[in-house]
DNA sequence: TTTCCTGCAAAGCATTTGCACTGTA
DNA sequence: TACAGTGCAAATGCTTTGCAGGAAA
């Protein structure tokens, strides 16, 4: 088994997380957390289930997905890339490059442009010595209109609770 | 068939497109074309596929994806995320967020933090009311290293021809 | 004992590919 | 005519799910 620092803060963190969703902390999950602690940075599921078998020959694949959505709904990992499934195309034929702004809730997306922005992506470009070859940001939100919907089902909440 | 107009920037910019690569303007890659111009931003190859079979019953699946690809390749089109298939996973336990700074030739990533597009992206959330729930930005680019590469590799093939 | 967890295998999706046929230049 | 394009179906790769057995509170 494993070789984790059960006092680490990161154990200490996801524990708490299953506690207050009445969830266990078990062998594999502990398995999972040292791979993924002990992996550099941009993980696949593929490779810290490797990297979990290498720890524990009998873990299973499952155990791992389903391990590494627990980690990052505690906070402890992050998804790179948005969670899609399928791959989205948008107009680019005399189309200004512009980000997004995506409403977590609805999926609204607004699509806007700010030259600071643009401005400020060159210069990180010229610090390390890129060359520039296409950039992408996602600002992810709760828009006005599902921002009123939260607060009117919290406050239906307060008054039956 | 289509109801595309044959002399619009966009078809002719595409024809030019594939002309250059030896490629052929054929009936199923026009009710593509035409499918993806008359959808609003965002497609997913699913839904292109189902309006471009409202145009043409007979088209497969497969040439609606093959054509997409063309599409991003000839620059009327633009990937949305990332052209990744397994989601990737990153530390985020006590490490602040960062933005990446992505080699497309040899995949090495960079992170770094600005805090001049930080605060633009709070004013960004701000303007339209959005309250902020996590961003993400990526500059795809090609390293110091990959450029004095692609220099090399041009400077023998000029040698050669 | 109830509930959650597990590994396994099968299913699910989005996407790609092999192939024999068809169409375009 | 030559070569590229096509639809179909099968294959792929990543991820999820159903299930029956197993473990923890």
């Amino acid at each position: 088994m494993a070789t984790l620092n059960t006092e680490s803060a990161e154990y200490e963190s996801f524990e708490a997380y299953l506690r207050e969703r009445g969830l266990k902390m078990t062998g594999p999950r502990e398995t999972v957390l040292e791979a993924f602690l002990s992996l550099e940075r941009h993980v696949t599921a593929e490779e810290l289930f490797e990297v979990a078998r290498r720890l524990d020959p009998a873990i299973g694949q499952a155990t791992v997905f389903r391990t590494i959505k627990l980690l990052a709904d505690s906070g402890l990992a992050r998804e790179t890339c948005r969670d899609e499934t399928a791959r989205r195309y948008e107009h680019a034929f005399h189309h200004d490059h512009h980000d997004h702004l995506l409403c977590v809730a609805c999926g609204r997306t607004i699509e806007f442009r700010d030259e600071a922005i643009e401005e400020i992506q060159r210069k990180v470009y010229a610090t390390w010595g890129f060359e520039a070859v296409s950039h992408q940001l996602e600002l992810r939100g709760l828009c006005p209109a599902c921002q009123k919907k939260r607060r009117a089902a919290q406050g239906r909440a307060a008054k039956t609770s």
